[in-house]
DNA sequence: TTAGCTATGTACCGTTCGGTACAAAACTAG
DNA sequence: CTAGTTTTGTACCGAACGGTACATAGCTAA
């Protein structure tokens, strides 16, 4: 019934395409030219598939988040509070200092595009990050192995904070030898229990 | 002996308009048009006296460092190891979550912009953030009152990076209460002595 | 073969970008 | 007043931006 020319490149392939130029030059440092390039269209067949340069992007920032980023929502099913914490921290060190993948998170990356075009894109990537500390907070606060001095609400504030900082740490190009020592490092930090009274 | 028309108005104001837009609105989404507005100059004279824009934004992150960012550089003169690392991580809350500045660091802001003509103003803040991570090292070399479990190097980069994430905190628009609230979180999880062997 | 549909490639739109040429304006030195 | 110097305002430049009109190519259904 419907035929009609037949569309020459694969819509799921392009749009990890575009996901890369995306994660590596940002919102705002992606032009239509550097998209249609290289995801091998042109902007037309952009626009009849994606939208325009924003609906992409929102597009790309779910693939992101059911790909790449997908260790996150992962980690929460965990059995206990500290393996959760383990995984969020070193999932997050994996993904920004990828060997193969850009490096930085697309998410902590987005917040930063303040140009007067990405504010939508900007309120669309702090409403991920919401939504997942939310969850995070959740599950840890049905957790019963973790040091005593936290609340659930802000040990997931402050698990968000450092891995937003590995990000930055990524983005501003550490080694991943030295990301992963950080990481390591911060999980011990968190992870240790305060002074136990002696006697 | 020099002469000539006398100039309108006084650069170091104009130069911390020029800090307040691109802090706020980042080097790539702040145009041309958005400085001379702020600086109340038009580009003829904003290129006379500060060049490019990337000239302009070299000279505008110096007078970060030496401005809203001086309190890292003051911190490390405080008596102690642990003094200087609170002094780091509260600076950072109030820099970055003040309520008459933009939220964020500027110096944060620009490691993430990744357009094609930013690659300048990348390479400097990042070099910036080396700069001042290795004084901090040196710092804590000096120091005997932290925790035994932390190497000099390494807890550099750990403070470093979770300043860092509180910026990106401050960015996505946490609130300087919760903001505040984080910050001594982490200087609880840091300087918190590992736990002593009982009896 | 033909009619109808969808995707493709090209060529273009108006706008905004960073940056500059140029003349008028405002000062100092003589 | 005049000559020289520097800043100011305006008007403009070529390039790149996001987005689209339009004709053609390639398919399906009859």
């Amino acid at each position: 019934m419907p035929g009609g020319r037949p569309r020459a490149f694969d819509a799921d392939n392009a749009l990890d395409r575009a996901l890369e130029v995306f994660w590596r030059h940002g919102y705002e440092g992606t032009s239509l030219a550097d998209l249609t390039a290289a995801m091998g269209i042109n902007k037309p067949s952009l626009y009849a598939v994606f939208g325009n340069k924003e609906q992409l992007f929102g597009k790309v920032l779910a693939r992101y988040l059911e790909g790449p980023g997908a260790y996150a929502a992962d980690a929460l099913a965990a059995p206990t509070g500290r393996e959760v914490i383990e995984r969020l921290i070193r999932g997050a060190v994996d993904l920004t200092a990828g060997e193969t993948t850009p490096h930085g998170c697309l998410c902590v990356n987005s917040v930063h595009a303040c140009g007067p075009d990405a504010h939508a894109v900007r309120q669309d990537a702090i409403a991920v990050r919401k939504a997942g500390e939310a969850a995070l907070r959740r599950r840890l606060e049905q957790a019963d192995d973790l040091p005593s001095r936290y609340e659930p609400a802000a040990l997931a504030a402050l698990v968000h904070t450092i891995s937003d900082g590995l990000a930055v740490q990524a983005a501003a190009g550490r080694s991943p030898d030295e990301l992963r020592q950080i990481g390591e490092l911060a999980l011990c930090a968190l992870l240790t229990e305060g002074p136990h009274h002696i006697e």
